[in-house]
DNA sequence: GTCGTAATGACAGTTACTGACATCACTGTA
DNA sequence: TACAGTGATGTCAGTAACTGTCATTACGAC
């Protein structure tokens, strides 16, 4: 993050991380798939965050239901996590590269792909997995955009409610 | 597509594509900005498609209206221009590679922008400029897909027209 | 103290992509 | 017809992202 805020993300080689870090070229390899992967959280998290609650969520709970609860609780975790400054760095060298801004697109269309899953994992029939998933992941993006927009003070929760209202408002 | 569904695509250099249209490995790139770029349409096709009839609806259009024309005359246009089989073909070739499905699911996000910009231009205000965007891209993305499914005999608007009709039900 | 395992370094090699310059085909004009 | 100009292509050298392979080192179990 500091070499891609100082010279910009092309600007910065890989070799130049590696250097950084105080290790090899090829160890950097070893631990991210390519340069575009240290931008992006490792492990589970998006999963944690995204499709394991809509795995979890009871029988009872509607299609919609269930990514919106799991909306709800990926806000929360979300702002209190990386922060809303980092998000916001973050997403500014993200958004400067148009690699990265694909990178990004794609991660959110494997977490949809998992939501879809998830739902017909709970007995969701197809296309309403599907449709629920990327609605999901629609409301999410529109309104995490708007969140590390300048000026912006609204809370993340707030602002995916909103994207929930107007998704709702829109096809009424 | 002749030489990756022979070896596959990561199995074709671009050296072997050049020799293969019989022209320079130079060439190849003057005429596509990477490697993947020549499995996606040239020009300003997704625009004349998708956005170009958003921008020109008429102001007593609602919004979502206005993305729910573009999707019906995008379907028939595509059931006819490049046809089914072709679709197919090249979506199992897509499907079969990260960085190939990483750039589809980018050149989608990049219509979604220009859509959103488009329903702006027509006096939408933002929340609902952008969601309106992303459904009408969600809408076609899961229709598409089961479009090019094994099996499915169904037409791209009829497939459209149940998805609109799937989101419509799921936040009912 | 030694052995096994996992992480790292070192190094060579492939491939996608770019810049610079020369060459060639083609078109309009005197 | 000769010629100048323009755009597309070939040639070549170079960079940087990745990968395979093997040696080395750190580290915990016994």
């Amino acid at each position: 993050m500091e070499l891609f805020t100082e010279r910009g993300y092309e600007q910065t080689t890989v070799a130049d991380i590696a250097a950084h870090a105080g290790l090899t070229e090829r160890t950097f390899f070893r631990h991210f798939a390519d340069k575009r992967e240290v931008l992006f959280p490792v492990g589970t998290w998006f999963h944690d965050l995204f499709v394991e609650p809509v795995a979890a969520a009871p029988d009872d709970i509607s299609p919609i239901g269930a990514v919106t609860r799991a909306l709800a609780t990926a806000a929360k975790t979300m702002e209190a996590e990386p922060g809303r400054e980092n998000a916001r760095a973050r997403h500014r060298i993200v958004a400067s590269n148009p690699d990265l801004l694909e990178r990004e697109v794609g991660k959110l269309a494997g977490v949809a792909a998992a939501i879809a899953a998830a739902q017909r994992g709970r007995g969701v029939e197809e296309p309403a997995a599907s449709l629920t998933a990327e609605l999901c992941i629609a409301a999410f993006r529109v309104a995490f955009e708007r969140w590390v927009a300048d000026g912006e003070t609204r809370s993340l929760g707030e602002l995916i409610e909103e994207s929930l209202e107007g998704i709702a408002a829109a096809v009424a």
